[in-house]
DNA sequence: ACCTGAACACCGTTCAAGT
DNA sequence: ACCTGAACACCGTTCAAGT
């Protein structure tokens, strides 16, 4: 493969030996923790470097400039994010509409949640970096696991459903990002799925047919 | 007024001449073409004051900081959908509930569609300055005013109400967002005006004691 | 195969000098 | 009262030299 073709934002090179490999997770870490301790505006590649234990040279070998690592940082979490909605949904193929909508919607609201701080981090991150790419392909991953689950739901046609699911999606990360910029009390999480769930139910119901 | 009572994002002095009103204003509309035209990671305050045809140190003599010309860029149209909402939510007392959502709904949608290209840009700039911050300035001013509306609806108890506005603003915030970040078509906004108004109907109905 | 860190380009910000 | 733009500090990125 030709340089040119990769993506500006994609890892320079794959960590052959295992020192290296050691060294890619460091940095990752590294850069979430500048980010919490100090702000994005201070989060510099030294200070990213410094605190992984390398030099800047070496973070520059792994990430071809500093948005391809915020990018890859965002990446990591919001896969995870994706991955357990995904796994909910293939669980929940075949059952009732309300236990869907109420199974993917505390599943989003719960790993957004895991580490507020990290998400909330994570908002700054969304701008520097080209988030609104990012937030697409993620948001295709989640309409595709949320069509393929509803088409099995019993007696329920939705249309037009590829609209009705953007709508939840965008609903989701609404008022979940509401929450967590309000500081995410305990309080207001719990809330938060209680509502959710009837916000989503509520809708999918009233645009089904 | 002393130096270290002003914030550090508001204008550095007021102008007091007539010349240098026009100036600010150039250096603001400046700021907003540079951004559409170069994106948000080529916005040189060098840039922008050529642009605005004066030199950078005129620019530093209205702003403190480049932060501070983001914010006040962001605070202006922020403040345009806020005040849309209020006049809407004042003219809506003593109505019906889903007379009210529809008003608020479509206020608030139209008032983001009006200039697409300036209000996606504009997401960009949410994360480089404190975002969160104004974000939640302007909720509060969303949440006063749907309250207040809200309040006056004949027949309508919502418990909890506070809780439930927040609901509807994270909603129509995160929804719209989503519209604009997949391309903001007419038809898609067409949709997103309708659905949102269903999802925010049903979901005060479903919460409404 | 991996790491280092001085060197370079560029950008935010200032301030002495102008009108 | 307002404007200019060279100068300075700092940060992203590179690359010749090391292990």
């Amino acid at each position: 493969m030709q340089r040119d073709e990769q993506s500006v934002f994609e890892a320079r090179k794959m960590p052959v030996q295992a020192r290296s490999a050691v060294t890619v997770e460091a940095i990752a870490e590294a850069t979430i923790q500048v980010l919490l301790s100090h702000g994005m505006d201070r989060l510099t590649t030294t200070r990213v470097a410094e605190r992984a234990g390398v030099s800047v040279g070496t973070l520059y070998q792994y990430y071809p400039n500093k948005q391809a690592l915020l990018f890859a940082v965002l990446e990591t979490h919001m896969g995870r994010v994706a991955q357990m909605v995904e796994d909910v949904c293939l669980a929940h193929r075949h059952e009732a509409l309300d236990v869907m909508v109420k199974g993917v919607v505390e599943a989003f609201v719960d790993a957004k949640m895991e580490r507020t701080d990290i998400s909330m981090a994570l908002y700054q991150i969304a701008a520097e970096v080209d988030g609104a790419m990012l937030g697409a392909r993620m948001r295709r991953r989640l309409q595709k696991a949320l069509e393929t689950m509803l088409a099995t739901a019993p007696g329920v046609t939705v249309e037009p459903m590829k609209f009705a699911v953007e709508m939840v999606i965008s609903t989701m990360s609404g008022a979940t990002r509401g929450v967590l910029e309000a500081g995410a009390s305990p309080a207001a999480v719990k809330k938060l799925r209680e509502h959710l769930v009837v916000m989503c139910r509520e809708y999918l119901v009233a645009v089904t047919c």
